[in-house]
DNA sequence: TATTGTTATACTCTATAACTATA
DNA sequence: TATAGTTATAGAGTATAACAATA
């Protein structure tokens, strides 16, 4: 006797929650089958596209608190993937880049990600898709009312 | 000088995780300004549509395993607002349901916590809520590929 | 032999306070 | 005084192994 799941499928929240949770358990064997974490995936994505970021803007970027950064970007280096420079104008800050190695791997487990995303969406169209990207996007970057 | 998030803004799990936490932020202040959990409110939602669940039963349809509800239960029950009975027909299994207290309370906060999800995507038309809904149940309920 | 509820345990993720060095 | 990076720490959330009682 299955129970009755309608009062929680009524919830944006529940339903976030859940769907995170199915894309994530197939989008997490690419990383970490590439040696990688979550956090690293994530951070090498945006250094990708943003060479020369701070630790304080990454935090900005993705909404996570500096201390819980730290031992992810130090395994980072450790690894080679990731290397801290100087910052050119603020003794205070370090800017962080991708080595070549970094770029090389982050390309491929990118795309893997994309692979096992679209697997994990698989019953739902491309337009679908790109409706619930929209969706979700608006309401993470449009501010709510409070 | 913003970070470029496009490439992430593409990821749909970058996104469910980002509108889950916006939702969230908003959706967790009625539960506790009325001294709930989040997995006691989760738990008892799913009470109120279906008295006399057990506990195993209760992991199946949330998705969590079963020695991370025995404390809330425990603390559910120790506040009054859930009881356990021996099952009819099953002796290993516990019967849970909402004692009256505990159905006077998730009744409010389930209406205290819907008003907040709508102020959180308020920037969304009740339509495109009703097609965000729609789209994330999809994912979580059709079971992928793999 | 299998299942329910439970204990113990560990690992991840996240949040806060406080320190240091620079500004 | 304010900010960037860091340390220490504590609290959630989640996972597995193993046990007693019951099936």
């Amino acid at each position: 006797m299955p129970a009755d799941l309608h009062a929680l499928q009524e919830l944006i929240g529940y339903n976030c929650r859940r769907a995170y949770l199915a894309v994530r358990d197939q989008a997490i064997k690419p990383i970490v089958e590439n040696g990688l974490q979550r956090t690293w995936f994530t951070v090498m994505v945006l250094l990708h596209r943003n060479p020369g970021l701070s630790s304080r803007e990454i935090c900005w970027a993705l909404g996570v608190q500096p201390p819980n950064l730290v031992a992810s970007i130090a395994s980072l280096e450790e690894h080679g993937l990731v290397e801290r420079r100087p910052h050119s104008e603020d003794g205070r800050s370090l800017s962080l880049r991708l080595t070549a190695a970094g770029r090389r791997l982050i390309t491929r487990v990118e795309r893997e990600v994309e692979r096992a995303e679209l697997r994990a969406t698989a019953m739902l169209s491309d337009e679908e898709r790109d409706t619930l990207t929209d969706l979700l996007r608006r309401i993470y970057t449009e501010p709510p009312v409070d």
